[in-house]
DNA sequence: AATGAATGAGACTTCATTCAT
DNA sequence: AATGAATGAAGTCTCATTCAT
């Protein structure tokens, strides 16, 4: 029987994802059509219609996947048993968001997930799997903030910093979509100055953060005051 | 001449708009159809037509001026000349971020908003109005943050620093849609944490986190210390 | 009881025949629009509906009215006991349509008329009136004929001559829409130089028309020929 | 590639040119509606969409291709190198013009014809396209008539000649419409009177046939013979 | 399995007419 | 009488999906 068919199969069905990850970024939630996606997908009309079930399984599965692959990646981080100090898994997790969304040509696969966001209030099923995938954020954050109170790197309520860091992190997103742009530095040593803070009332405020220059666009810095 | 008043049509209007906030927050930016939006209005077909040129300019005015009365409550917060510390001016614009989700009966106004931030992607018009105002948003955070560094209250960058809040803001109201939840206390209650970290652990703030470094791009990496 | 009144009355109900036929002329028959004409006309929505019933009633008015008046003028000629030779009678006739349709501002009335005739293929009233019009005009042209003949001026068919020459009138109509002009002087002389067709073979046809200067924009007059 | 043959194709589009057609007629210009000329074409909504872009362009080709067909059948009779004297011509265009409009089922082209004078005013398209039809046939017309000239069949100027027989040959098609009919015999029995006018007081030929002889098709007037 | 033409429900919008003020 | 806001039937067109080839 066909080998190569589910190999085949396979490419075919991320193909048509991709043509509906594109589409969905050109032209918004309520304008995508099947006609364009199947325009995009190179396939006609019928061969679609053999890989997927209708138009919202379509856009379901293209968020859903997506999503998912950016779950993969950033699980090792979350998951590390020896976590870095918060500032520095705050790094390396809005990192691997940054990397994640430039990554496949043209299409700002982030883009692609606030959409997914907006479809989830309405599709059960996504809404189903969306709040699972950010449950899910808050319990690893959940479990790294447990981990960084055992060692005395934080005090407090570990669930409330994982809530405050899962808003961070959907909040970077929504910041990179709306705003045009979110800096990961500018993040991080915000985190890093708010941690050192007890300082603030002393004399040397900026001293904790000497070297972070960051690649921030327009923020001042105003390393002498 | 109006024959009717200018507060009766302004009342229409908002009945309308009211209706198509609904209707987004039931069916969905890529569901919601004129039909639905007027028989939820109460008023006749032609009737909304002479309020409205048509469904986008419905949908883009619902998105914008439920933005814009937001936008209203939080900016004397925002502008207070002596602006209590983090934590409390957090609590202060979450909470009326709450707040305001759940005025209007039925509709929470927040996931409207997130609606909006999936249409503006490919919506040329709301795109420019939801991109100014979450700059604005950083900046009044930028302000408020410059008073702190100015009284001692924070260090680091002050601009940094609104980055990192209006993250928090925006993911905030990205977390209530998605995870189902998000708390008020918990969000301050972390920041509170973090800020008097220093105390946490040890008596001397800044001894316990000495190594900023990470994988950041520009960063330089201090190996030795 | 109100006497102005009447007055006013047929002035206001030429006012939105005016404004119907400027709109017809504009827009053209499947595009005239309620509004477009109230609009045209200045007066309010509620005020049209008092004098006409509806927009049929309108738009058979402005048509009917436009072309009795037409007819008006047209009558004396054709009505002439003693009509001039064919050419000169026929110089009168489109003389008189040439400055029909040029008189009110900016509206050429003869191009409402073909609105007329397309309208009159599926509107019973119009259509009786329509094809009254066009049959009291060929009877006008039988008689004129019919002294013709008895004169001696021609020979051939009266009623024959009269089908031919209401064809000339309306085609003439139909051509200055269609081509963009047609000339009286040049239908004048065609019409001359057949009459004296005779004289073809021999040596001066042009000797009976002597006075033929009229008014041709583009065409060679070959007097001395 | 298409799956169906181009002929097939074609079938459907004339079907719903002709289904347009009927509509038009039957309806009038303003009346015309796509449900109809659907229902009357056999196809489906989408189906008639995917044969033409919209309305406009259906009533667009609908009159055009009719008038270009026409066009097709009178352009050997008037390319004519040897022209038959003007009655004769006259006759076999007026005729050809019967024929075309009394062909398909139930539907008179000429009829038609007339809404395309209509909707030509203020339709661009239409408008470039009638107006060059209507000056090729003049153009036509006046080839002819410099021929007659050349030969010695008329006098005066052919110009002025061919503008007469296009108002002639397009008033019969009005005359048809509006007054309810038209006679092709009688046009040219008065054409050929006209020209043997010279002769009509006096005594010979054409004495015995002043009046309408028969309503015959292709009659050929040998007026010297 | 593949194709793409065909389907038709339903979307958006207009506009002739009415009627409360 | 006059006004113009409101009405809602009807129009044009789209687009997810099916199915004959």
């Amino acid at each position: 029987m066909p080998r190569i068919t589910d190999q085949r199969r396979e490419a075919r069905r991320e193909q048509i994802l991709e043509a509906a990850r594109a589409c969905l970024q050109d032209h918004g939630l309520e304008a995508v059509s099947m006609e364009m996606i199947i325009a995009r997908s190179g396939l006609s009309t019928g061969a679609v219609y053999g890989y997927f079930k209708g138009k919202d399984e379509i856009i379901n599965a293209a968020v859903i996947e997506g999503t998912a692959a950016l779950a993969r990646e950033l699980a090792p981080i979350l998951q590390n048993p020896k976590p870095p100090p918060p500032p520095e898994l705050l790094e390396q997790v809005l990192q691997t968001i940054v990397d994640f969304g430039r990554r496949k040509g043209g299409i700002d696969r982030l883009l692609v997930a606030i959409h997914g966001w907006s479809h989830s209030q309405s599709n059960p099923k996504l809404k189903a799997t969306t709040r699972t995938n950010s449950q899910t954020l808050r319990r690893f954050y959940a479990e790294v903030a447990e981990k960084w109170r055992a060692s005395g790197a934080i005090a407090g309520d570990p669930n409330a910093l994982a809530e405050l860091l899962t808003s961070i992190t959907l909040g970077f997103v929504a910041q990179r979509a709306l705003a045009g742009g979110a800096d990961v530095a500018a993040h991080v040593d915000a985190l890093g100055a708010l941690l050192h803070e007890s300082g603030a009332a002393s004399a040397r405020p900026t001293a904790t953060t000497p070297r972070r220059r960051s690649s921030a666009r327009r923020r001042s810095t105003h390393p002498g005051t």
